[in-house]
DNA sequence: GGTGAAAACGTTACCGTTAACGTTTTCAGA
DNA sequence: TCTGAAAACGTTAACGGTAACGTTTTCACC
C-alpha cells in the first residue's frame, strides 16, 4: 500500500536503522549514504509514519482543545493564537466543541485520553469537577482558560476580572456619571462574580453607594441584554450609565436604549467587555475592554508546554489584564444630572 | 507507567486477545468473563491506546479541518457542523488555520498525511493545484468547501453563488430599483465571479443595461465595503440600490452611506451576501442570503465519510442553495427615481 | 603493516493493539 | 459414555517505526 521505512531501506540499500537515523538527523551516518537515502525517499514520496513513531515515542504532538462553542466571539481568535502557537511547536491541535454540555465535555476529556494526546486546553462550562480532578491526579498536562480554577490545583490562564471591570466602572465614574448600573453574566460559572466584584470595589472607592435595582442580571446574549435594558429603563430613577459584563449583553442594552428613542452616550453611557469584533461597527461604536485573545491563546499553550516538559512542578495561574478600548458609546453624562 | 491491555489480561486472568475481543464487542468470550474483564478495565482506570489501535487498523478516525481564517465569521459555525457531524461518525478533527498562506496549506497537508489523518476538509485560499493533485493521485479521501474545483476532481460541496447573487439582485430589482450597483470581491480566487455572474444575469433578465461604473471591486473586509462605496457615492450619477458579495462588504457599504448623511432604505437600500452574525446587530439590521453553514459542515462531512469508504468512484459536487433573509437594510426606491 | 579508537552501520527487542489461526472446553444428541 | 460440532479462549505475527547494543569498517598514527 503506502511506502513504509522498510521500502526505503531496501531500495537504498542500508538498514532500516540508518534510514530512521537519517529521518531524524541523527548522527552515525555517512554523507554520501545519507545523501543516497534521501534520493530515494524523495524518488519514492514516502513520508514517516507518525503513528507508529508515537507509539513507540510514547508521544503524538497534539494537543485538545475544547472550547463550549466557538462560535462565541471569544474563541475563534483564542483559537488562532493556540493553533499558531502549538504549530510553532511542533504541535498540531484536536479541536473539540462541546456546545456547553457537560457530558460532551467529559466524553472529549476521555476520548483525549484514549487517544493520548500530549496535552489539554480546555475551556469548560459545566464543571466536571471529578473529569479534571483525575486528569491532575494522573498528571495529565492540563492548562485551563479564562476560568480560575476554583478548589482544583489546574493550571490556568485567566483575566484580571475584578480589576478590569474596576477599570471600566472607574472609566464611566471618571467622565462623571454617578449613576451606573452594572448588567451581570447571571450566576452562571463564568467569571461574572468577579466583574460584579470589581464594578462594586469601584463604586466604594468612589464613595457611590451600591443601588440593587440597577444590578440587572442577563443571560450571556444580546436578547439577555436588551431585556435587562428594558427593565432598567422602566424604572422610576433610571442610570446614565451601564457597564455590561459582555459585549453581546453591551449590544442588546445599546439597542434597548435606541429602541426607547434614547441617545447613546448623549442620554446612556454603555461599557461593554470583552472587545468582540461586532462592537466596531455597531452605532455608536462600542466602548469596551479588550481582552487580548489572540495573546491569551499563546500564552496557554506555553503554559502547557512547560508543563508537558514536566518542567513545572505544581500548577501555576497566569492572570492577564485587559485594555480600555475607548469608543463612541460612553460619555459625559446628561446635563440634567 | 500507564495501563495497557496487557496488564488487564493479567489481572483478569485472561490472554490479551480476550480483552481486545470485549473491547471491541466481539464474539467468542463467555459473558461471565465479559464481565470480569469489564471490571477490572473499570478498576484500573484502563483506556486502549488508540495509537496502538490506529496502527493495526491503519486508521485513526480523525479527519483533518483546513481554514484560511477562523476568525471570518464564515468559519466558526461551519466548523461546528464539522466537529458536531464528524464525532456522530466517531471521529475527531484535527484543526488547522493557514492565516491565508499557501505556503502553509502546503505544510499542513504534508503533515496531515504524514500523521495519517483519514481524510481532509479544506477551505484553500492560495491554489496549490499541484498538492490537491497529489492528494487526488493517491486517493486520499478529501472534500473542498465553497469553492468549486477549477480542473481538479477533487470532490467539492459549495453554494450556488450564480442563483444566489441573482436571487438577492433580483430582490432588489423587484422592490423597484433600476439603479443596483454591485460591490464584488476582487479578482481573487474565492467565488466573487459567479456572484458577479448572478448580478449581470438578474440586470439582463430585468432589461436592465450594466453600468461598468457601477461595478466596484472591494477587498473582502469592512473597510473595503467603506471605500467601493464612497466611490460609488462620490459619483454624479447615483445607485438607488447595491448588493454587495459579502455582508463584511455590505457593512461597510452601509457605514459608507450612513457617514454621507443619507439613509439606508430610504436613500439606497443595501443587500449583503452569507448571513453573517453581525448582520442581525448593525442598525438598521442587514438583509442578506444565508449560506447554511453549519450544515455546510454537515454535508462536507457526509461527502467525506463517503469518499473514505471508498463507496464513490470520482469526485462529486454538491451545490448548496442559499435562502434570503429579509431584514431592514433594503427597501423600496426613493420616490424621486 | 599493525593497532585501536572512532565512525558507520546492522540486529533485534519493543511500543500496545488486532486478527488469523490453532487449541481447548463445553455440551447436546446418539 | 462417547462423539463431534460449536463455543470459548490463547499463541503469535503483524502494524511501522525507534533505540539500545553489538558488529564491522575506516583511517590516523606509530
Amino acid at each position: 500500500m503506502s511506502v513504509t521505512i522498510k521500502d526505503i531501506a531496501l531500495k537504498a540499500e542500508v538498514s532500516i536503522t540508518t534510514v530512521s537515523r537519517v529521518l531524524n538527523d541523527k548522527p552515525d551516518v555517512k554523507s554520501a549514504t545519507k545523501e543516497k537515502v534521501l534520493e530515494v525517499i524523495k524518488e519514492q514520496g514516502f513520508s514517516p509514519n507518525i503513528v507508529a513513531r508515537s507509539l513507540v515515542l510514547q508521544k503524538i504532538n497534539v494537543i485538545g482543545f475544547v472550547v463550549p462553542d466557538i462560535t462565541n466571539p471569544n474563541f475563534p481568535k483564542l483559537a488562532r493564537g493556540i493553533v499558531d502557537r502549538a504549530k510553532f511547536f511542533d504541535y498540531s491541535v484536536m479541536f473539540f466543541d462541546t456546545n456547553h454540555d457537560a457530558r460532551i465535555e467529559r466524553e472529549a476529556i476521555l476520548l483525549m485520553r484514549s487517544k493520548r494526546v500530549d496535552g489539554i486546553i480546555l475551556s469548560f462550562s459545566g464543571d466536571n469537577q471529578d473529569e479534571l480532578h483525575k486528569l491532575r491526579e494522573n498528571n495529565f498536562p492540563c492548562v485551563q482558560i479564562y476560568r480560575k480554577s476554583s478548589r482544583l490545583d489546574i493550571s490556568t490562564v485567566a483575566l484580571d476580572n475584578v480589576l478590569s471591570a474596576n477599570t471600566a466602572t472607574k472609566y464611566l465614574i471618571d467622565a462623571g456619571h454617578s449613576r451606573v448600573a452594572h448588567i451581570t453574566r447571571g450566576t452562571g460559572p463564568i467569571s461574572g462574580v468577579d466583574r460584579l466584584t470589581g464594578y462594586k470595589k469601584a463604586l466604594a472607592e468612589a464613595n457611590i453607594s451600591l443601588r440593587e435595582d440597577w444590578l440587572k442580571e442577563g443571560e450571556n446574549s444580546i436578547k439577555g441584554g436588551y431585556r435587562a435594558m428594558r427593565s432598567l429603563l422602566a424604572q422610576k430613577e433610571r442610570p446614565t450609565a451601564v457597564f455590561a459584563a459582555h459585549d453581546l449583553m453591551a449590544i442588546g442594552a445599546l439597542e434597548a436604549v435606541l429602541d426607547a428613542r434614547l441617545r447613546v452616550p448623549e442620554d446612556i453611557s454603555i461599557i461593554g467587555h470583552d472587545n468582540i469584533e461586532m462592537g466596531l461597527h455597531i452605532r455608536p461604536r462600542l466602548t469596551t475592554m479588550d481582552t487580548n485573545k489572540y495573546r491569551l491563546g499563546q500564552i496557554s499553550v506555553d503554559l502547557l508546554i512547560e508543563e508537558m516538559k514536566g518542567e513545572l512542578r505544581g500548577q501555576r495561574e497566569i492572570i492577564c489584564r485587559t485594555e480600555l478600548v475607548e469608543r463612541d458609546s460612553a460619555g459625559r453624562p446628561p446635563l440634567s444630572h
